[in-house]
DNA sequence: CGACTCTCCTGGGTGC
DNA sequence: TGCACCCAGGAGAGTC
């Protein structure tokens, strides 16, 4: 399930193989992958056709290649199955193939497959740099731009549990279900616990847990990370080895031992550990 | 308007 | 072996 650190890893790898390329053709294979390019994917492909990749750029969970000519870039999100490949031309379309660009260089093929499509990519106007449709997302805690003043003054003006607002991506972006339980863990805080009751200190450690588990992730994504083949996938480096409480149900805190517990949670799950974070009463 | 739920999708796993 | 069902997840749409 690609967070921020996958799609992290994504963008150094579009970054060194697709920078400064010319598109020369764009197919698309299933209209759902662009369904929130509403002109379509005729016009999808006319206006992608001869363009120059600029760069690779990401923000939270969005990555994106701005193109030359108008203030435009290819903007993808990869949901939870999404891969953006790079690969040789020749190659056989894989099962999952969604949309397809060659370039006029006639070099390895930008191909973006996923099977549950619930990723999508689309062209889009610039503003300030940014994509428009993610004009309302707030920066992650990477970016420089990231204001942990403001992250806790609208954190404490919430009224929900802190599980919900760190997956909201109009506070803080980049974080998913995986690394919200991970961060939580780390700055020992239960899932439930009200927003309005942190303390301006306690939200410190939450945002230095947030950076602390995805800089690790992002480390060993980094290592297993072929770069002719810009893959994202659940089962590569970090997942299996590092995590510390998602999925582990039943399994013993590496703390104290005490099995981690699953619950429900917005139609999905909480894994935690009982003992370190304490439900709020 | 804020907080919350619903919906989209596929395939691997499970239980009968 | 087949089949029904559950589960995974992000985020926009919809509800109250």
């Amino acid at each position: 399930m690609p967070e921020l650190p996958e799609v992290e890893v994504v963008r150094r790898g579009l970054a060194e193989w697709v920078t400064g390329r010319e598109i020369a053709s764009a197919e698309v294979l299933h209209p759902r992958a662009i369904r929130r390019h509403l002109p379509g994917a005729h016009e999808f492909a006319a206006r992608l056709r001869g363009r120059l990749v600029k760069s690779a750029e990401r923000r939270g969970k969005y990555l994106w290649l701005p193109l030359s000519g108008p203030e435009e870039a290819l903007l993808a999100h990869l949901g939870m199955s999404g891969q953006l490949l790079v690969v040789d031309p020749a190659a056989p379309p894989e099962k999952h193939l969604r949309v397809r660009l060659r370039f006029a260089d006639g070099g390895p093929d930008l191909r973006f497959v996923d099977q549950r499509t619930f990723g999508h990519v689309m062209l889009t106007r610039l503003a300030g740099g940014v994509p428009e449709p993610i004009a309302h997302i707030a920066p992650d805690p990477f970016e420089g731009s990231f204001d942990e003043v403001r992250f806790a003054t609208a954190l404490r003006a919430k009224k929900t549990e802190i599980k919900r607002a760190l997956l909201d991506q109009s506070l803080i972006s980049g974080v998913g279900n995986i690394y919200a339980d991970e961060a939580l863990w780390l700055a020992r805080l239960h899932w439930a616990r009200p927003t309005q009751t942190l303390t301006r200190p306690k939200i410190a450690e939450l945002v230095a847990a947030v950076r602390e588990v995805m800089g690790a992730a992002l480390q060993q994504g980094g290592t297993s990370f072929d770069s002719l083949y810009v893959n994202v996938n659940g089962e590569s480096g970090y997942f299996d080895r590092s995590l510390e409480v998602y999925g582990r149900r039943e399994l013993p805190c590496s703390r104290c031992g005490t099995p981690i517990r699953r619950e429900p949670f917005m139609n999905r799950s909480s894994y935690y550990c009982p003992k370190c974070q304490r439900r709020p009463r």
